[in-house]
DNA sequence: CTTGACCTTTACGCAGCGTAAACGTTTATG
DNA sequence: CATAAACGTTTACGCTGCGTAAAGGTCAAG
């Protein structure tokens, strides 16, 4: 038996376009080419073609196609472990993407105002993004994930006023470190009202406190060069007062 | 604060070529373009850049991102679940993808030897379609979807030796179908003894034998022209002959 | 003044075809 | 038997999201 492109193509199911492609390509050569340069299959091109579509099917390249069907059995076995690897980093992947489309679309879903977000969103990525680049590991490592998730959660979930709020709150622990430094003492007042400051601002991120990661945290301060940098940049060995301060407010030490 | 393109394009982790691209199809301008026709991006650009990457890491299409980044936001929230059931679409289909690559590799890690197998691949899967095709409806309809399916995974379960015991088999039957005709007695011994050949045939595919089943498929056989095109082309009225040796054979009539 | 780092535009290439366009061949019909 | 319709051919641009030259201008440093 023998069939023109046209006929060949309505079998199988693929446009002629195709078919020509993967003559072009070398995938699939006609059996013949007749006097009026008309492609000829045969029945060994079909057979063939029912190969090609039936890895194409399971998502494989044209290029793999071709050196798959050029090969012995148990290389084709191997090609399609190999394939089957990558068709599970792609669903893995996949799976990572719904979660975050789902993530934002419950996050957007609740409201926050409008105007003015997207500039909001922005910061409030940007801000998780930079904690988990810098900090997730080492916090993972303390705290666990579900810690750290459970943070950034509550964070993305954030409604605007809060992050203001939290903001803002930010900006007066560094005046109320500065007046308390001044006193000299980590058990005086104004630091305890600082270390209770500090508390507020973190459970603003934090899913619940507790003295001990409290302490932990302050600590973590004292051997994060940009912790301290942060802190000293205000206020001259801020940061070792704030921990020492943070952790008699835990009631540690 | 300004940003050349190679500064912020560092600062994002993606490349110049980027930019200039996204720069060409309009879904990131540069702020202004300097006296020397460098492109200056200024901290709203910045701000818009994130939320491209952004989108782009949920796989969203630039120009999807384009329109997202121009509408207000519930219509940011309609998108990404349009584009969320995208996903859920791409991920069933990577689903049932998998699960044809498993079978496949299942059915090709039993043995079945090497040499000369993708034509004996070809073969059975050709086989199977053409049986399908050709007889699936009526065969579906007279013994039920069960028995169908059971001969087909009994097909390509085959190991290759039964495969060429059966295609011999298949070749004795024709012999001894003209020495049995020559008998002209469709209860003779020879005649009897291809009926019971016949049957042997048809359990190298039937997942269980019944004379019901052989009697019928028998009747089968004379209702169809390409079964009796067949073995009337070995020997002439062997297909009616067959038929009522199996008919005997399985005690009807 | 030159070197090198940085900027520009233009344009081809990738996968897997879809979709013309412009033209030759075969088959069916008036 | 002429003509139209159906079928065949090659060539080539288009799609996405850039990578990767190539060919050239600009700017700061040595």
């Amino acid at each position: 038996m023998e069939y023109t492109i046209n006929k060949l193509a309505q079998m199988s199911g693929v446009t002629t376009r195709t078919l020509r492609y993967y003559d072009q390509i070398g995938l699939l050569t006609p059996a013949r080419i007749n006097s009026s340069g008309y492609r000829i299959y045969g029945q060994k091109e079909v057979d063939r073609l029912q190969h090609i579509l039936f890895y194409r099917e399971l998502d494989v390249s044209l290029e793999d196609i071709t050196a798959i069907l050029n090969k012995p059995d148990f290389d084709q076995t191997a090609a399609l472990k190999n394939h089957y690897n990558k068709l599970q980093t792609k669903r893995a992947r996949l799976d990572k993407i719904m979660a975050n489309v789902e993530k934002t679309i419950a996050h957007k879903e609740r409201g926050i105002s409008m105007q003015d977000n997207e500039k909001f969103e922005g910061l409030k990525e940007k801000m998780i993004e930079e904690n988990e680049q810098k900090y997730g590991d080492e916090i993972r490592k303390k705290y666990g994930n579900e810690t750290v998730d459970a943070s950034n959660a509550k964070l993305m979930g954030m409604s605007q006023e809060n992050y203001v709020a939290m903001n803002k709150l930010g900006a007066e622990i560094l005046l109320v470190l500065k007046e308390a430094y001044a006193t000299g003492d980590p058990s005086s007042e104004k630091a305890q009202e600082l270390a209770a400051k500090h508390k507020e601002w973190l459970m603003f991120s934090w899913p619940s406190y507790s003295k001990e990661a409290h302490a932990g945290l302050a600590e973590m301060y004292m051997a994060d060069e940009r912790f301290t940098a942060y802190y000293d940049k205000h206020v001259k060995g801020g940061a070792q007062f704030l921990r020492d301060a943070i952790l008699i407010y835990a009631g540690i030490k």
